[in-house]
This record gives C-alpha cells, structure tokens and sequence, in this order.
DNA sequence: GCTTGATTTGAACGCTCGTTCAGTTACCCA
DNA sequence: TGGGTAACTGAACGAGCGTTCAAATCAAGC
C-alpha cells in the first residue's frame, strides 16, 4: 500500500517543479543543476529522480502544462469574434501571463534547450493558441491577418518583461491601455 | 616588430566572434563551451585565450558591439519627430534587425547570462534605443507614451522570431505591413 | 638562413555535471 | 509493535567544463 497521508512525495514533487521553474527562469536551463534544484528543495540530488526521469522531463513538463492550461483558459476567457473578442484575448493574454512571469520566460527562452520530438509538441500548442487570435481577426478589416496575430502576441507577451509589481501602473491599467492600442491596430478603434 | 600581412590574429579574432555569436544563438550562452567554439573555428580551446580574457568577455563584446552599432545606424537612418519619423524607425527596425537575427537573439536572451556591470552597460544602451523611439512618439497623440513605445519595440522585435527567409513575404513586405500597423497603433492613420 | 616573437598546441589543473544505486530512514498498515 | 515499502541519502561513475602554461610551430624581418 502507497502511503497517503502525510507522504512526502505529495509534498516533494511540487517543490521540485517550483524550484526547477523559477531557477531555469533566473538563470536559464542549461545554467542550473539538479544539485542546485535539490538544494532548494532541501533534498539530495538523487531524490530527484525519484519524480522526474530526467532533467530534460522537468523542462518539457512544466512548459506542456503551461501551454495546455493556457488554451483552457482561454477557451473559458475568450469567445466569438469581432471586436469585442479582441478585447477580452488582450485582457486575458496580459493578466494571465502577468500572473505566470516565470512560466512565459522560460516558454519563449527555453524552447531550443528541447529535444526535437519535445519542441515539436510545444510549438503545437502555440501555434494553436496564435490560431485562435487569428480566428479572432479574420472577421476585422487588416491587410494582413497572419502578420497582425504575430504582432500583436508579441507586443501583448512583450510586457512580461518589463512589467514590475512595483510600477506607476497596475496589471488592469496596463490591460486597457493595451487594449486601446490593439483595437487601433486592428482598425477597430 | 610584429608580424603584420598575414598574421593569424587578423582571421582567428574574427572567427571566433562569428563561431560564438553562431553557437550562443543556437544553444545559448551556457550551453557552448570554450572546446565547441574552438573546434568550429578549427583551433584548440587555448588558443581561444590569446584573443578573449574569458568566456562572459566574447559574449559582452559582442552585446556591446551590436547596441553600439545599433545605435550609430539608427541615427543615420531616422532623424526629426512625427509620423514620417516613425515610418522611418519602423523600417529600420525592421530591416536591420532581419539581417543580424542572431544578434538580436542573443541580445534579448542572453541578458541574463552578463555579470552585473556587463548587464549594467548593455541596458543603459538598450534604453538608449528605446528613448530614440519614445522621442518620436512624444510628438503624437497618445495617451501613455512610454507604454506605446515599448508594445512597438516588443512588436517589431518580434519579427526576428518568425520571419524565414522562403516565406511568402520579403523583409520589404514586412515592413510596409508594419509600417502601417505601428501608424494605426500610434494614431498617425 | 637565422633570429625573434606572435601564434598555437596539447596536456593538465581542479571542479561540476547528469545520472545511478546500494544502503538507510521514516512512516503507514496490519 | 513489527513488517513493508516509499522516500531519501551519500557516494560514486565517466564525462566535460573554463582556464593555464610550458613547449612547439610558424612566418616576417634582417
């Protein structure tokens, strides 16, 4: 019998995943060593691999729960089209992504670390995500629909760089003050 | 006397900032050892050290070189305010990034990888870039400033990520399209 | 052709890496 | 209370890391 209560494995797993997330995050994948993940944990290195098979697991992991939570909430967050479709994706993308810095870092700067086959899957669910922006701005008058989903996805993740807790602007103002700019850039100002 | 025609250094140096700037792009800073570059440029690892005093100088030089340069040709190609200078950033932006992609890679990735005072310097130029812009914008009619110049700069930046040579646009095309989203954002339609 | 000094080699330094595993510990269940 | 097993330790593996340096190599100037 697995033992239920009180097992440390329920406790010792997340604290790995935390640890793995927010140091691959500080200082890339290929800089941080499962001694130092364990370290934080408070654990050995080898404890490690009672949880995950391998480093590369623990990268690949928390990027595919990210990208799967991040169509799911989406999907509840966002529906139709038209303009005010537009608004809603704005909103979600900055405050859902403001809320997960670490996560988005790491989605966009640790791909190449991936193996082939694991790149593959994350790039799917981008894209996939990209899709649904891109569904949203075909029923608006733009030239180029492909160009403005990449566009503005990218100014829209952009501010997970420089947005700080401590600034002159809270994650709702920065929101709608993005979406003004996206509305205008779609023509639908 | 020291030897002048002919003499290595005037090809080693080069090549192995073109080997390290390739390799840093590919894997990330961390991933690329001294021995790998090396071998690209056809040369044992200690040679590396005639030419860099360690590893973080070949990826700050070449950070400082690209911000450096950034910023002289930036001045060249754009010049005053208003709309007409923003279609000018915009295309320049665009196109002089397309052609050192692996440049801006590592510029936006490799942050983090600089020691403090090497981060330091690199940002202060950065910011630099980024005032350029702001400048710009200031003429025009926006209600935050400093946000629409960092959604444009994330945005046109962006296109280093996507862009493939065999698509169906050429950088030209590009950056017409985003000339006339970044009016359209800007309020300059 | 010899000398000189720039350039490169190749081996070595101490260290850290990801991963494995026999052995120990700690807790649940009967 | 004792047996069983999940969880973890701690040491070890071979490999690769950044960096150093004496020795070898090479090309230019006399």
């Amino acid at each position: 019998m697995a033992r239920k209560t009180g097992s440390h494995s329920d406790i010792t797993r997340p604290r790995i995943q935390a640890a793995a997330l927010r140091l691959f995050a500080q200082h890339g994948y290929a800089a941080v060593s499962m001694r130092q993940i364990a370290a934080e944990v408070g654990v050995q290195a080898g404890a490690i691999y009672n949880y995950v098979p391998h480093k590369q697991a623990l990268l690949f992991e928390l990027l595919k729960t990210h990208m799967e939570d991040l169509l799911v909430a989406n999907a509840e967050a966002v529906s139709g089209s038209g303009p005010k479709a537009l608004d809603d994706f704005v909103r979600f993308h900055i405050l859902y992504h403001l809320e997960r810095v670490d996560l988005v870092f790491i989605s966009y700067m640790e791909l190449r670390a991936l193996e082939p086959d694991n790149f593959a899957e994350i790039e799917r669910l981008r894209r996939a995500y990209e899709d649904r922006l891109e569904a949203i701005l075909d029923g608006m008058d733009l030239s180029d629909t492909k160009l403005a989903t990449l566009a503005l996805i990218a100014m829209l993740t952009g501010v997970t760089n420089w947005f700080r807790e401590e600034g002159r602007l809270s994650p709702d103002d920065v929101a709608e003050t993005y979406v003004a700019m996206a509305r205008r850039l779609a023509g639908a100002a």
